[in-house]
DNA sequence: ATAAGCATGTAAGGAGTTACATGATTCT
DNA sequence: AGAATCATGTAACTCCTTACATGCTTAT
């Protein structure tokens, strides 16, 4: 499945939550999906303008060139779900923190510390913003045959940013005990 | 922090355990760093050649084009310092997965348990993968004082595979309480 | 010898981000 | 009147991937 395909993909998706203008589109995709999943600006107006092409998508209301929602056509539910059928490209992890503490030999315990609180720190706001989403999910009426497949991301958001917590604490715990032995202190990292 | 700066901290970083030919390096941020980190092919020449154009690595033993290992510079050595201190930039999150299950309600709860299953055996065979590299990290001599850093990256990913698994139990466990309520079932998905 | 793996690169093209540009509407 | 926000787009640029191209070395 190449790239575009999956912003295509995420338009379609969003589309099929309820008809919005692109603007809309971007804050959804920003707030709503954005623990998973992240679409440039510059991608998402030109996406729309295909699929209007291709007769996916269609303007509501005035045909003026502002303020129109996009919503779904039939033909445009049938291609979202023929992208959703097609199994996902796997991603190419880049996470910059691993990055760093693999070689933390070169920075030294202590920088390493700090990484990893930051990253903790994160992720409890991360706990917190589910927690919020979950809320506001609920509140919102309409959506009761989506809101099931929405608290599976959200669940997985949380299951990710408890893991996080878990492994730094457990992660300076262990930077703690290299202190003590010595084996790893600082100014020894060369 | 630049993109471009990322995978010059990667090639510094991997050339910081040890010199090495520019095969080896792919090999080894496949292999080693590829659970959270990945470099493309046409990247890794490039960077050392650049590398090189600064002074930042060196060319050891024949200078013959092949078969020559990179090592760092003192200088190279600081660069990788200045970079490591460097604030991570923030990925953007592309998780396929998760985009499919939020628009879950388009394919049905049969076809979500699916990807789910898939993502769980993923997870599962990380879990071995991780094992086997902490038993071959251990094995491995001379490189005691990266050994902890090395774990902590390790251990990252066993938290998250956890993490995965846990996850995947319990939404199993809803979608499968969904279609008993009969809110959700197969062919009232719209 | 010949196949597998080691080794080094380039070039084309696609994907994605950012900055720029413009104007309407709504709130204060 | 002015500020904030809504709304739509474009263009340049960077990044990255993929496919291609070449030749050496080592084991069978």
């Amino acid at each position: 499945m190449a790239r575009s395909d999956q912003t295509q993909m995420a338009v379609l998706g969003a589309l099929s939550i309820r008809p919005m203008t692109g603007y809309a589109l971007r804050e959804e995709i920003r707030s709503t999906l954005g623990h998973f999943w992240s679409e440039s600006f510059g991608q998402i107006y030109p996406a729309l303008a295909e699929l209007e092409r291709q007769d996916l998508v269609e303007r509501l209301g005035s045909s003026d060139s502002r303020s129109s929602s996009f919503a779904l056509t039939p033909a445009g539910n049938a291609r979202l779900r023929d992208l959703l059928g097609e199994p996902a490209e796997p991603s190419r992890p880049r996470n910059g923190l691993l990055l760093r503490l693999f070689f933390g030999r070169q920075i030294g315990p202590d920088a390493c510390r700090e990484l990893i609180l930051e990253a903790r720190e994160k992720a409890e706001q991360q706990l917190a913003q589910m927690d919020a989403a979950r809320s506001g999910l609920l509140a919102d009426t309409g959506l009761d045959r989506d809101i099931p497949y929405f608290l599976l991301t959200i669940s997985a958001g949380e299951h990710s940013a408890r893991a996080t917590i878990a492994w730094a604490d457990e992660a300076l715990a262990s930077l703690a005990a290299l202190d003590e032995d010595g084996t790893v202190g600082l100014g020894t990292t060369d």
